[in-house]
Order: structure tokens, then C-alpha cells, then sequence
DNA sequence: CGCATACTTGAGCCGAATCAATTGGCGTGG
DNA sequence: CCACGCCAATTGATTCGGCTCAAGTATGCG
């Protein structure tokens, strides 16, 4: 039990130690874990909503669909990280979600979530984190489709996708897979993929960052943090875990 | 006690009836209501984040300031709405917050949130789902800021705040106060001022929308929802509460 | 080897930005 | 009651970032 941490353990555990009870309850969560393909979708908009769902490993998105035929990519899901939370207090899904790559997932319903709100005030003021922490990214997200060129725009999706991963894996070097085709990078970034493609250029001609494939390399982190106004705030974290225990 | 209900039990009652006990401990995160008045700050992007608070009349809205001099508007406040649930993770402010109106309000500081927590499973239910709503409408206003052109944006931006004025007060007509100026709705749309006001003079030829001063008045509900995609998913609200107690 | 999918590159166009001048409403003070 | 000034909104002229359409190049897979 110990050595073999699951995914979600981990994750929590970044947010402070938890009691022998506390893990036994999480891990409740993330028994019969499913495996997925690249490609495949989870569920659809207009799905019924009941459960939400882990990602132990692999790379997911969610999205909209718009009338228009184009369509918006709301999120990028990483390994460790909760997928459904949004529609807790809804009937239906108002986003699909497709994976990205392989992936292996555990679906848990609604209700488990509010038997832990039951048993557990730390586990209940991680999961109120992590649900602030997911509007936090979708506000700064908002910044970057409201007030930035695609220029900006391009340097911040990798670049927050870059601290999302070290968040988890310090000791990431600064090169990473990026599993995004340039067309769904395009429907996060309210552009179209041939700009895209001409951004990449424009990117990689200023040594910033090198896109090959589904390989990304950080040229001038430096260069790239002024770029997008990057502020530290987003790492200043809040330990509540002391006060809960 | 009955007679005089605080916006906040009126809000969270929306989610189902709350016990006696409930309503007490709610209530207690109402007390020392302090009046702003219009354009005042109750805080800056950066400030030491330790509560949130309630709005119990009049209207707000959160930015974040860009490097190159703009801003971004990234939520609209209403009456009865929770501000600064986003922070609770952080330890500083990722937002300013302005009153848009003359208004009160009431802070109560993070610890009291863990506290309810872990004094009720209900209250604790609805504080997520309120969460999650943040979230949706987030993900909404992250479509309108990718994939919509201005007119179809500004229509969305004026459907959702009547929407969300509706869903409080549900005999509103057609017509409501919206006391944002030009550039605070360009800020919050991604435009610039000039073309909010040629926008809206479109909305009022196509007989859509009306605005003059701080009045707007919808004038063909129907169209203005297939315009922006409108789906009534929306609307379909979970109720957990019945297997909470 | 051949096909499908992803990406690149060019040409022309369009929606929204910018800059600049003007109008209108409202509060203040004479 | 009018003159003044401030701010919000309108209108026009011009520019520009990113889109669309279209053709061509990799790359990977059966």
C-alpha cells in the first residue's frame, strides 16, 4: 500500500500530509480504474452528469461545440488532475471530453464526493481548493483569449502547461510531450490552425520555444515569462491543512 | 428573524430549504454589513488574501490589469453573489475588485468557510456547487471571448446578466438597470470602447437590444437566444440536498 | 506503396483596433 | 438659468492582425 501511491494521493498530498483515514478515503476514489485510447470520448455535452472522474495517467481536453461548426477547448486535463467538477451542480454535461493520448481513468458519482464532505473536513478544504484552483487557471485563461495576440496567446498555453506539469514533477527539465494537434491548440486559443502554425514559426525563429512534432522545448524561459506578464501569485499557495487538523 | 431574510440565505435557499440550524450558521457570516459606494476598490491584484464576501445589494465586477495598459474584466457581481471563493487556494489576491454601484457587503474570512465545513454537510454541498457554477459560467464566457464576433459577445454579455438576474428575481420583465459603462464591456469582451458603441448600435437596428444610459431592454428574447447558441442546460440545476440530509 | 492526417506557405480579405474629432448629458458654480 | 467642464458615447478614416481559401509538403500507418 504504501510504496504504490495512486495518482490522486499524490496530487492531494501537494496540498498538505494526510491522515492514514484521510488515504484510505481518497483511495476509495480511484478503485476500478479504466483504460481509454487516444481519441476517445468520455462523454458528450448534453451527457447526463453524475460522477466525476481522475485521470491516473494520460492527457485529456474538454470542449464545446458551437453552432458555427468551430468549437471552443475549455481545459487541458494532466495526470493527477480531477475532471467534472464544473457540472457538480448540474444534471448535464456542458462540455465533452475527449483524451489525448492512452490514458487510464476512475469515475467516481457525485454522491462519494459528498460523503467525503461528511468525513472529512481536510479532504473537503483540498477538494474546495482544487476547485478554486481550476477557476483560477480558467480566469487567467480568460486574460489570454480577451487581452493577448496570438503571439501571447500561443507562449502562454505552453507556458502554463509547462508549470502545470513541473507543479507535479519538480525536477522536469525544459522540454516536455505536448500531445495538442495544432488545430485543437487553435480551438483553445480562439485562432485558426494556420495561424497557429505561422505563430510556431514566429516562435522558434525568436528562440523562445521549439515545437517538433508532439515535442515542445523551452528556448528562454525568461524571455517568455515577460512576455506574457507571468506573475508569481500563482504559486503562492494556501496551506489550510494546519488550521483543518 | 423570519420576515427580514439575509440575501445570502435567500441566495443558498435557491439550492433547497435549509434547516434552523443551517440558516443560524449562515447567517452569523452576514453580520457587519459595510456600505461602499460606486467605483471604490475593495481590493487590488496582489493584496494578502484572506476572506471572501458576500454582496447584499448593488453590483461589482473583478480585473485583472494587463502589462501593456489594458485590462481584462473577468466577472460581473450581482446581488446575493459570493466574491473571492477564486483566492481560497491563493494566498494573494489574483484580482482587483471595483463596486459598480453604491452597495453592501460582507466579508467573513476563510476560516469561518472551514468551519462550516465541518459543522454542515448541506451548507458544505452548496458552497461546491456555488463553486462549480463560478466555474460554468466561466467556461461560458471563455466560448464568447474565443469564438464569437462582437456582436454575438455583446448579445451573450447582456443575455447572462439578465439570466442571472432572473434566476433571483423571476418576475423581471424584459428591461433592467446595467450600471457598466462602454470600456468596462469592452474590458470584460475582449473590444475596444469605439466598437462596443457601434455594436450596440447594430443590437438596437437589428431590434435586439436597446441601451441608452444605464438602462437596456431586450427586444426580441428569442432571436438574442439563437444568436449566442443559448442552451437551456443552463437552467437544469442538480439538487443534492435531499440526499444530503 | 498509397492514403490520410498534420503541417506549412502564399494571396487576398475582413473584422475590429486605433486615432481623432464631435456630440450629448450631467453636475457644479457663477 | 446659463456657462463651463468632465466623462461617456458616437462617428469617420485608416490600419492591421488574423481569417479564409487554396495549393503544396511532410510524416506516419496499413
Amino acid at each position: 500500500m504504501s510504496g504504490n501511491e495512486s495518482c490522486i494521493v499524490r496530487h492531494f498530498k501537494h496540498y498538505g500530509p494526510l491522515s492514514e483515514s484521510d488515504t484510505k478515503l481518497l483511495q476509495a476514489l480511484e478503485k476500478e480504474p479504466i483504460s481509454g485510447t487516444s481519441g476517445q470520448t468520455l462523454w458528450e455535452e448534453g451527457d447526463k452528469a453524475g460522477e466525476i472522474c481522475t485521470i491516473k495517467s494520460g492527457w485529456a481536453y474538454s470542449y464545446r461545440n458551437i453552432d458555427d461548426g468551430t468549437r471552443q477547448v475549455l481545459d487541458v486535463f494532466l495526470p493527477g488532475d480531477i475532471v467534472g467538477l464544473r457540472e457538480f451542480a448540474f444534471k448535464e454535461r456542458m462540455s465533452g471530453i475527449k483524451l489525448l493520448t492512452d490514458s487510464v481513468i476512475c469515475r467516481f458519482p457525485h454522491n462519494h464526493l459528498i460523503d467525503i464532505f461528511r468525513d472529512s473536513t481536510k479532504l473537503t478544504t483540498i477538494f474546495f481548493s482544487i476547485s478554486a484552483r481550476q477557476q483560477t487557471l480558467l480566469t487567467e485563461r480568460l486574460v489570454n483569449l480577451g487581452r493577448r495576440n496570438a503571439f501571447e496567446k500561443t507562449a502562454h498555453l505552453v507556458y502554463e502547461l509547462y508549470m502545470r506539469l513541473k507543479r507535479t514533477n519538480p525536477e522536469l527539465g525544459n522540454s516536455f510531450e505536448l500531445p495538442l494537434s495544432q488545430q485543437i491548440i487553435a480551438d483553445a486559443l480562439g485562432l485558426s490552425a494556420v495561424h497557429v502554425s505561422r505563430t510556431f514559426s514566429e516562435l522558434r525563429e525568436e528562440n523562445m520555444i521549439c515545437r517538433e512534432r508532439n515535442h515542445v522545448t523551452l528556448l528562454d524561459i525568461e524571455r517568455l515569462e515577460s512576455v506574457i506578464g507571468f506573475s508569481k501569485a500563482y504559486l503562492q499557495e494556501q496551506d489550510y491543512l494546519s488550521y483543518v487538523s
